[in-house]
DNA sequence: TATTGTTATACTCTATAACTATA
DNA sequence: TATAGTTATAGAGTATAACAATA
């Protein structure tokens, strides 16, 4: 990113901060590279967070149900599932009765991995929200989750 | 997207619900999907979009101030511009006393096409607001604007 | 030296469609 | 026929770094 020097006259957003999508991109944007930035030693990215976390609560889930409950399909899911088997962190199981499916668990690695690296995205959360007064934070999360149906 | 068969037991998000950054993400990527639905026959993307009425509301600007005004890099709003200017929809003019910058003005072409796209927009807008009240909605967009420090 | 804008390159996230194997 | 998962392909969005022209 530039950092831009300031400028006399301030330029006008126009419609834009009236617009949701707008606004939720540019939050969304700064959240994901600090994401990127804060967590880069654990070489995991904010999607193949949100799988492990999936998996850890959901032992044995199939890639299907994750693509529903992470509403991504399943072709987003696929690739990104098997960076993480490569890398040791989910296993894949048989399901019985179904050769089609793979149950999917975190391995120990995976699961010793978590921790830590929740801690520092709970660091990266507070810090991008300082903005804001905790009682807002709290505001802003209900109301997202009513925004996508949680 | 898939439409996966309901399951006998729903998926446990873990503490994906309580991290403004996953939030954050379903969100805006719920709002770009139908965004670009909504606005296929236009021809300009979201990001497009913005640049365009930012260009709209501050006439004459220069590519580095909008790069400013929309925290993005001007390695990412060149490509964009260049597509906004060949399309016909953006002039830019010479800049008096310096030749290295340029100024950005809407063509009668831009200025024609965005009172349709603005309307369009605000149906799409309403449509993915609809789990919110309105004073949900207001509300969630000042926070917003909080949290991205505008 | 510093700034404006361009270009080359790379990465993340996402989807559609076609496919294989299995049910 | 229908479903689980993979693969090929495409497109949006973003950045860093190196560059040419100009200040």
């Amino acid at each position: 990113m530039d950092t831009e020097r300031l400028r006399p006259e301030p330029i006008d957003l126009g419609p834009l901060p009236g617009l949701l999508g707008h606004l939720l991109r540019r939050a969304h944007t700064r959240m994901l590279l600090d994401f990127t930035e804060s967590t880069a030693e654990f070489g995991v990215t904010s999607g193949e967070f949100a799988l492990l976390c999936l998996v850890e609560a959901n032992p044995g889930v199939t890639l299907g149900q994750l693509a529903t409950a992470a509403a991504l399909d399943k072709s987003t899911l696929s690739p990104a599932m098997q960076r993480l088997t490569e890398r040791g962190l989910v296993e894949r199981h048989a399901v019985p009765h179904d050769r089609r499916a793979q149950a999917l668990r975190l391995s120990p690695g995976g699961a010793a991995l978590l921790p830590p690296l929740k801690d520092r995205i709970a660091e990266h959360e507070t810090r991008l929200s300082q903005p804001l007064e905790a009682s807002e934070r709290e505001m802003l999360m209900r109301l997202l989750r009513k925004l996508n149906g949680l």
